[in-house]
DNA sequence: GAGAGTTTGTCTTGTCAGTGAACTTATACG
DNA sequence: CGTATAAGTTCACTGACAAGACAAACTCTC
């Protein structure tokens, strides 16, 4: 016997003891979120905001205990109390608890190939100021281009109303992120590597101060999809660029791995005597239905944007159609596979397979059919993207004040203001 | 707006109200995992069992507290004092916590290809009773092979000492399983499909009362391999048979999916121009590492067991190496996907891997490393399992054991005896 | 329009499981 | 045999929630 007899779930792994305190803690996360979901799960403008007393009842805490915790959390300024609302039905009106609008807001960022960004959300999930800068950025100077960034960032930051505060900024980048704070490893299309990218970006007047975390693009992406609720709670999120990307949600939760670097679905072997890849294996997905590949199948300028195939394939361009048909089945191989090792749901088509899904997702779909061993109980659905343009940086402001959603306590003191 | 502005963590997610008894079961587990922990995790009989003390210290609970959750487990049977222990040193003399022995019980079951067995384990990891049949139950009657088992639940019962509380027992099948209690959907080797086995087991005297539940083959053979701790806490284990399964294991936790059905690593694709499988598509892994594609390759019956394979290409037969190698340069490729999509520090070799691993390891190795996009900062382990032969059997009982340690709270006015 | 009925939110008391510190117990050492 | 030291116990105190009374605000009915 030199192991421990019997393991604990993650739950218990937590090996902190419990105290008094810890109480409060759990209460109070379990309180606003339950204002942060009612204000998201609305049917269109048909449910009032959840009252103290609804509170109470849907999450079995007593109203006395129910009201001292949102007075808390009302004087941490992560909930507002609305006008009582005129209901025609006997009996005192109910206060509306909603989340607080511009108080606390996330900073969520992105560097990809073609474009920067910064954008800000306040826990309604409102944007409160957005900047972005359309260029080039392949082999680019990771000092260059960061600085930018925070100049972008200093922007954002003067859009927001005074009764801001920053709780923090998480930036997306297409390639291997350490989990929560470590080093870029590698973006193979921006052509970085090894990139200390908290320090460089902390160095600047604009971001200092600020706790910065990184993370992949596609399960940022793939965070914010989840949070549109579309694709149910257990999905892969694909995201197609010029590389490919990947992200798995199970609960609702992003798997990230080990290390951080789970989804490299583009370097799937989907032909081992296939044509050579950067990076350096045979036959990876990436060059079946990449952006380049397929744009390059499709008898077509790889500069050109999708939308250019898209109308092609639109006006019957039948060398089109056959390049998406085959991009379709490798991508259809490759995901089978990957539904056959990690049992979800659904597949949503993120990134340029969004707009190309009318031409891809019935071979998707085909391959899942056959391929997949579960296949004849519980089917995959092959779904679109919902997250909008830019997703990621969505996502990424997500994290942000998810932090914050999780632990409220930690906000209980903090003090108005940037 | 239609929705959640911002997601909570899995662990909120529980949206559990915590009131004053919560404490008492968090710490309460809290208190007991750590017994259990110090009990498996003592290098060659160096350090003795925790003290009340020493648990104080080690949780941060005040010794006030953990004498009084100490004193509830000792009363539920689930921690022994051991008589004060001879230390030299000043101070009173402590009271050594050990996992009581032979009092609560997890029952692991198996019914596979070639033969069917249960064991009965306790909180110190002890085997208390084991009974296997070995047998050919390709295509079998699950009733009648169901009946057999039962009457070897029955018979590990009766070795149990009479202070032996069962807490219940987990079924280790090799297919796919709905997740917790729901139906077999599809065992390809045994030939069953859609066979609800809890209510044909629980039919059974020997089993009636007792709850019961079904896991994959190697999701459970994971959980032992985790619990032997040697292939750390984030890894993939394959189980070869004549089917092909994996598990994923992540900060220690089993992976199972949306429904429970991941870890089909036997139908991941190889090459799309494959040989046709049993289960429809073309060139799956099967047909290239599976035991029979194996054996066949090597030029031998597909009867014959492993060992005679083993020995054929210790003797210098050529046929044979080939076969392997080229067996392991296939499972390489299937496994250099996975990990690109599911970012594991280590592939553990299990069930016929396991001794044929000195002639798999190097292919596999070198796949990964030439076609992992990470492998240039962490290179994927791969090891050898470390689970005994009945490792499904011990991790079936080891979940059983585990959901007591997860919530001892509910043990404590459980009565002595079966 | 006054009172009954209803629902919301607050307030008070009781309970429970922790903390902290003193106290008891059991050993070693000079 | 007294002193030092460490383990385990006991008890007053505290914080957080439950339970239920109470106050507030509104509708409905007679």
């Amino acid at each position: 016997m030199t192991h421990p007899a019997v393991p604990t779930a993650a739950t218990a792994r937590r090996r902190v003891p419990a105290r008094q305190g810890s109480l409060r803690e759990h209460n109070l996360a379990l309180v606003l979120r339950h204002v942060l979901d009612a204000a998201g799960a609305t049917a269109p403008g048909a449910e009032t905001p959840p009252s103290r007393a609804d509170v109470a009842t849907a999450t079995g805490l007593t109203r006395g205990a129910v009201s001292a915790l949102v007075d808390l959390l009302i004087g941490a300024r992560l909930v507002d109390e609305l006008p009582p609302v005129v209901t025609a039905r006997a009996g005192r009106p109910a206060v509306p608890l909603v989340p607080a609008r511009g108080t606390v807001v996330g900073l969520g960022a992105e560097v990809n190939v073609d474009y920067i960004g910064v954008r800000a959300l306040d826990l309604a999930g409102q944007v409160l100021a957005h900047r972005e800068t359309a260029g080039d950025y392949r082999h680019s100077d990771p000092a260059a281009v960061l600085a930018l960034l925070a100049g972008l960032v200093g922007q954002v930051r003067a859009d927001l109303p005074a009764s801001a505060r920053v709780a923090g900024m998480c930036l997306a980048l297409p390639g291997l992120v350490d989990r929560v704070t470590g080093p870029l490893r590698l973006a193979p299309n921006l052509g970085w590597r090894d990139v200390d990218v908290v320090a460089l970006l902390t160095a600047h007047p604009e971001v200092d101060g600020l706790p910065v975390r990184l993370a992949n693009e596609a399960n940022l992406a793939a965070r914010a999809e989840a949070r549109a609720g579309a694709a149910g709670q257990s999905f892969l999120y694909v995201s197609g660029e010029v590389g490919i990307g990947a992200a798995v949600v199970l609960d609702g939760e992003v798997f990230a791995g080990r290390h951080g670097w789970s989804g490299e679905l583009g370097h799937t072997v989907v032909d081992q005597q296939g044509p050579r890849c950067t990076c350096g294996a045979r036959g990876c997905l990436e060059q079946y239905a990449g952006k380049d590949a397929l744009l390059r199948a499709a008898g077509r300028d790889v500069e050109e944007p999708v939308e250019a195939l898209l109308a092609a394939v639109a006006a019957g361009d039948e060398r089109a159609a056959r390049a998406l048909r085959s991009a379709g089945e490798a991508l259809g191989v490759a995901l089978a596979n990957f539904v056959n090792l990690v049992d979800v749901e659904t597949v949503v088509l993120g990134g340029i397979y969004a707009p190309l899904a009318p031409w891809l997702t019935d071979a998707v779909t085909a391959q899942l059919r056959s391929r997949v061993l579960a296949s004849a109980w519980a089917q995959a659905r092959v779904g679109v993207a919902a997250g909008g343009p830019h997703a990621a940086m969505t996502g990424a402001a997500v994290v942000v004040l998810r932090a914050v959603a999780d632990d409220p306590a930690a906000w209980l003191g903090a003090p108005a203001g940037a």
